[in-house]
RNA sequence: GGGCCCGUAGCUCAGCGGUAGAGCACCUCCUUUGCAAGGAGGACGCCCUGGGUUCAAAUCCCAGCGGGUCCA
């Protein structure tokens, strides 16, 4: 780390008076305008100071605060930009969440292929960070959401010319210290008192020097400047380990939280009375919270004491308590029961805004990703609200964090977590009566419940182990819940995980130009001509290069084109198209010769279906916004000849009646024959004006994306397209369903694909009306018809067996004696259920049954034996079936058996008799 | 995306190779007419679907469909 000390001796702390120090608390190095001052300004070295004594000038709130930052940052040269989404997935598939303003510009902008919105800008981005959810409520400082308040600057070295999509240098270090110093002292804060501790930061393959910036024992600001990657060779070893060098954009990247600025500018007890006072007063008073003055004090004075508690790197937060009820003089059972029902409501405010950030920005709850993080906060989150006590419905605790934030989706957030709030309550109903069952089974056996079944309990059924126990309780049941439970359902599942194919890369390709694509200029043209430039030899067949191609190559969903390559001599079949760095690969079963001009034709049938299709994908994408909601997004799709698919984001199942509402809006679109427009314009002024429900498929690289625009509905698309919706015919959904929670698949046809597939539809549909001899429209009345008629047969044949059985029994013309015993010998060649009921009616009448069957291509015995009779069935049984080469068995009164020697049956009951004599006497 | 769990009567579930069960709900009758009322009787099952193993599968194996849950 010290090989980076030089890095941080800047001009301007030069200028400014600054020292250099190293804390004796925490050893860290750091800078300060104060030559008397020792400790580096950071808990445990320095207590909040702040509290109750504000730090600046006025007062702010959040939405002042924010104001407030951007506004300075605007009046000193930078541009305001947007806020991006929670969901940082949506363009980029590293992460699922947003947790730093800089995730906005990774990896696009970052690695300079893409210029920055603006250069320099600022931007005050919401942000989640789960890592923190133990320490939200309980440290007074930790909040799983918060904003990012931040100025960025992108530069590029000089030297490397305009490589990258931004050259020459905006600001770096100096600059950004100055800025920083300058917005504290525009806030009114002591700028002595303020110390730049030197922090060098590492993350996502990136390095480089970092501040952080600390006053009053709050940390208010870092200032990271991002000017290495990690190389094997570098100069410079980083605290991961790793080895980094400079690299050739440099990137200003800052963060001030704006909530702890808002809440040193109030000085209140915890951060979270800063940030949601109304909210916080409206919980306390639902919960029914009113602390005495007294109580209110020691509160007070716990919460100044409580920024040394971190559940990371506190080992024991209990005894950390105790610590802090020591200080204050009081018992440390009290305090917590004190202070527990606060902490809650402060996590309860915090995880709502979390929660309406995300549902506010389209995220739907499911099993994966980003959907599930929200499926773990919102019953978190209802845990907390039942444990206080607080009887608001949770979709209004919500939305008054999304009216807050602003969101207009807001009926939607209601709904899902509506809907939420009930898959959650039926779990645990699910999970109650199974935790009721097994605390009564293991009450009767006198144990207690077995650590394997609480880990079960947990990972397949969602039961928290903490409701195991209260549970089990009431059952008069013993549960022991191992400290180290989490990591026992861990363990479970180690070994998960599967390999990642390594992409393998052709260097020839390396040497080539980028093909240049004629698909875009002209979508319908299906025929050019080209040169070959090289033929790559393959396993199976070929991989052609030529300087320009209207053949597609598969990519966003579109499966490649098929045609042919010719010249005068020969003509190949193309049958794959790929595109590797801008060169596009076809695969061909000949050879055209390298050099060669050829005359390239496109499977013009094939396209046009394609083109349909990946239109009618749009169409329905846009379809089904319409009828299900905004929140609707593409999660996948995959265009065909005959069906494609569209994998949609949606909080519940698809019914019949939206497929039917989707399917005709769809059409309409269709049948109103609007253009089917492509553009490229400028990303940022694209994201600006359509936001990034542009990126439904995924994010290009570059300065300008490919639109394409149908009625309102904008998307960046790089397949190709049909001229008119009127073209694409008519689209029929042919089904739907669930491929994870929280996404349905829509499967679709269109033009003549979708009149083939409803062709097919109605085959089946006659061919049933065939078979059933009715009309179509009677099918479904008749099967029922049918169905029923059919169960009340096997009803009626049951009975008609019990009663040909008894009336068999009755016949009682072969019986014959065993030891003073009656017993019959009978073969009757009926199923199994024909003689278990005729031996149960010899036994009824007391005597012994011994019947076989050759029914069903298989010897088969029941043996049945009256109470009292010193007989084992299944003994009989045993004997019987070894005789016609099987087994058999039962219990003593009545067994079952058989074999596959047919033959064998009838030798086998004449010797019963025998048999049943020999068992006996057994 | 991966792991695990579950599909049996209208509901909740038991059974886990050998004749499909219980509680609640339902119907009939009786006894009582009061906070989950008691008694007697009755009806109600393609044991999710399709393959396989076996003399025999609700039960074991494989695949599919459907539901749930944990993890990244």
């Amino acid at each position: 780390m010290s090989e980076l000390e030089a890095e941080y001796r800047l001009d301007y702390f030069e200028e400014e008076g600054f020292h250099r120090k190293q804390c004796p608390v925490t050893d860290v190095h750091f800078w300060t305008r104060d030559p008397d001052r020792e400790t580096c300004g950071e808990p445990p070295a320095d207590d909040y100071s702040f509290i109750d004594n504000p730090g600046f000038d006025e007062e702010y709130t959040l939405e002042e605060m924010r104001e407030e930052f951007l506004s300075f940052f605007e009046e000193h040269g930078h541009e305001r930009i947007e806020p991006y989404p929670v969901a940082a997935n949506r363009w980029r598939d590293d992460v699922l969440l947003t947790q730093a303003s800089i995730y906005d510009f990774q990896p696009l902008v970052t690695s300079g292929q893409t210029p920055p919105p603006a250069n320099p800008l600022t931007i005050s981005q919401p942000c989640i960070r789960m890592q923190d959810i133990d320490n939200v409520g309980k440290t007074g400082r930790h909040t799983m959401a918060f904003e990012m308040m931040a100025h960025h600057a992108f530069n590029a070295r000089e030297e490397v010319g305009d490589e990258y999509a931004y050259s020459g240098e905006v600001y770096w270090k100096d600059e950004t210290v100055e800025l920083c110093d300058q917005f504290f002292e525009h806030m009114g804060a002591d700028l002595e008192e303020i110390t730049y501790i030197e922090d060098p930061w590492v993350g996502g393959g990136n390095a480089g020097p970092a501040f952080e910036v600390l006053y009053r024992g709050a940390e208010l600001a870092t200032l990271v400047f991002m000017s290495m990657e990690q190389d094997e060779e570098g100069d410079y070893e980083m605290k991961d380990g790793n080895r980094y060098s400079p690299m050739d954009t440099y990137i200003v990247d800052t963060g001030y939280g704006l909530e702890r600025w808002t809440w040193v500018s109030q000085g209140t007890p915890t951060v979270y009375e800063a940030v949601y006072p109304d909210m916080i007063e409206f919980l306390k008073e639902n919960a029914g919270i009113s602390l005495s003055e007294e109580e209110e004090k020691l509160v007070h004075r716990a919460a100044k004491l409580s920024g040394y508690l971190d559940i990371d790197e506190v080992d024991d937060l209990t005894e950390a308590r105790a610590d802090v009820a020591e200080e204050l003089g009081v018992d440390s059972a009290e305090l917590t029961e004190l202070l527990h029902p606060l902490e809650t409501i402060y996590a309860i405010a915090d995880h709502c805004r979390t929660l309406a950030y995300m549902f506010g920005d389209e995220i739907v709850p499911s099993n994966v990703g980003t959907g599930y993080l929200a499926r773990m906060v919102l019953r978190r989150t209802k845990r907390l609200v039942d444990d206080v006590g607080v009887d608001a419905p949770l979709d209004e605790l919500v939305d008054m964090q999304a009216e807050r934030l602003d969101y207009d989706n807001r009926d939607t957030i209601r709904d899902i977590v509506r809907t939420e709030e009930r898959k959650y309550r039926e779990t645990l109903e699910r999970g109650r009566r199974k935790v009721e069952n097994l605390a009564v089974e293991y009450a009767e056996k006198a144990e207690s419940i077995p650590v394997e079944e609480l880990i079960e309990l947990y990972d397949s059924h969602g039961i928290q182990p903490e409701m195991v126990e209260e549970i089990a309780a009431d059952r008069g049941a013993s549960v022991e819940v191992p400290d180290d439970f989490y990591s026992l359902v861990a363990e479970r599942h180690e070994g998960e995980g599967a390999s990642r194919e390594a992409v393998e890369r052709s260097e020839r390709l390396a040497n080539l130009p980028e093909t240049e694509r004629l698909y875009y200029d002209d979508q319908e043209r299906t025929e050019f001509e080209a040169v070959v430039l090289d033929v790559i030899e393959r396993e199976e067949g070929y991989d052609v290069v030529l300087d320009q191609t209207m053949f597609y190559p598969e990519g966003g969903g579109q499966p490649a084109d098929h045609g042919t390559l010719a010249n005068d001599d020969t003509t190949v079949q193309v049958t794959d198209v790929q595109i590797r760095d801008g060169i596009v690969l076809h695969r061909a079963d000949g050879n055209p010769g390298k050099g060669e001009f050829v005359r390239g034709q496109l499977d013009v049938e094939r396209r046009r279906r394609l083109m349909r299709h990946h239109t009618a994908t749009h169409v329905i994408g846009y379809a089904a916004r319409q009828v299900l909601g905004e929140h609707v997004r593409q999660a996948g799709a995959q265009k065909g000849t005959r069906r494609s698919r569209l994998d949609v984001r949606h909080y519940d199942r698809i019914s019949r009646e939206e497929v039917k509402r989707i399917e005709a809006v769809a059409n309409d679109l269709v049948m109103r024959n609007v253009s089917v427009k492509q553009h490229w314009p400028d990303r940022h002024e694209a994201e600006e004006e359509h936001g990034f429900d542009l990126y439904q498929g995924g994010i290009p690289p570059g300065q300008n994306i490919r639109t394409i625009t149908i009625d309102d509905d904008v998307q960046a698309c790089g397949g190709t397209h049909v001229s008119r919706t009127g073209d694409i015919g008519t689209i029929k959904i042919l089904t739907t369903e669930p491929v994870q929670d929280g996404v349905e698949r829509i499967a679709f046809a269109a033009g003549d694909a979708a009149i083939e597939a409803t062709q097919r539809t109605e085959d089946a549909l006659y061919e049933a009306a065939d078979v059933l001899d009715v009309t179509p429209e009677d099918v479904p009345e008749t099967a029922e018809r049918f169905f029923t008629e059919w169960k009340e047969r096997g009803k009626t044949i049951d009975r008609l067996k019990t009663e040909l059985a008894e009336a068999r029994a009755a016949a009682g013309e072969d019986e014959i004696d065993v030891d003073g015993t009656p017993a019959v010998v009978r073969r009757l060649d009926g199923d199994a259920d024909e003689l278990r009921a005729t031996a149960n009616a010899l036994v009824e009448e007391g005597t012994v049954a011994v019947l076989g069957s050759a029914s069903g291509g298989s010897a088969q015995f029941v043996v049945g034996v009256p109470d009292d009779v010193g007989i084992n069935a299944g003994e009989v049984v045993g004997r019987l079936a070894g005789r016609v080469g099987g087994g058999g068995g039962g219990p003593p009164d009545f067994a079952q058996g058989g074999g596959p020697d047919v033959d064998a049956l009838d030798d086998a009951l004449d010797e019963a008799p025998e048999i049943l004599r020999a068992v006996r006497s057994a």
